[in-house]
DNA sequence: GGATAATGATACGGGTCCGTAACGATCGGG
DNA sequence: CCCGATCGTTACGGACCCGTATCATTATCC
């Protein structure tokens, strides 16, 4: 069965969901590294930086500067992969799945309070 | 009734919906440009650069570049208030409101999509 | 082994954004 | 009328991101 959400509902979630991730502050990850992010948690592993550059349709660079970013903020990890010591692999990490985890929650949660229109 | 969704689904549905705004590529809003642009939107007029910065937890500056930003792709507009001349009001544009229904088109088309858990 | 291809990282110039602090314009009370 | 308060904007130094082009490393194929 499919999800079903009217127009004016999804506007209210989006809208508060991105009001609470502002307020709360401590990520304010871009467009693109939202959907790299969630692209590394959902999709089956191995992830490389040629992949998930496909995968978005953006550059190389991209990716390398993101994972730097995120590299950082501990909530992804990049390991040599050691068959084909030219590719490098995307790992998870604890910090990383809490963070889509809390991201799962949120949403959901702004969901439930959302009314009928 | 609420709008029920589980921590699965709102993640798949998160991670499409940024994978088509990154492949559009046409705006490439920040989370606080997304939360800025639908308060206008949503929530009653008028909206002033206060308002706004208090309700997103922000500070002024935030705001005015926001809305330089947004104001040269067209989706907002500013003007000063005759009653009192301090304040400016930030207006909807045709462009703007088009973007934001075509936003709410695409959450509930991935939304449609999304099977079953 | 040497040429070729592929991968990820880096350099560069230009743009945007941040927070703090200062600024000009405007209103309002004494 | 003038002084303080309020509004939105701008200046500043620093950080990040973009796309293009280039680079070093590694694999592959003859």
């Amino acid at each position: 069965m499919p999800l079903e959400i009217k127009p004016s509902q999804a506007l209210r979630l989006w809208r508060q969901v991105h009001l609470d991730l502002v307020r709360d502050g401590d990520a304010d990850l871009s467009a693109r590294q939202t959907a790299i992010l969630l692209t590394i948690y959902l999709e089956l592993p191995p992830h490389t930086v040629r992949g998930l550059a496909a995968q978005l349709g953006v550059t190389k660079p991209v990716i390398t500067r993101a994972l730097d970013t995120m590299g950082k903020l501990g909530l992804v990890t990049r390991k040599r992969d050691d068959f084909d010591r030219r590719n490098v692999v995307i790992q998870r990490t604890v910090a990383g799945a809490l963070a889509v985890e809390r991201l799962a929650d949120l949403v959901v949660e702004r969901a439930r309070e959302m009314g009928g229109s």
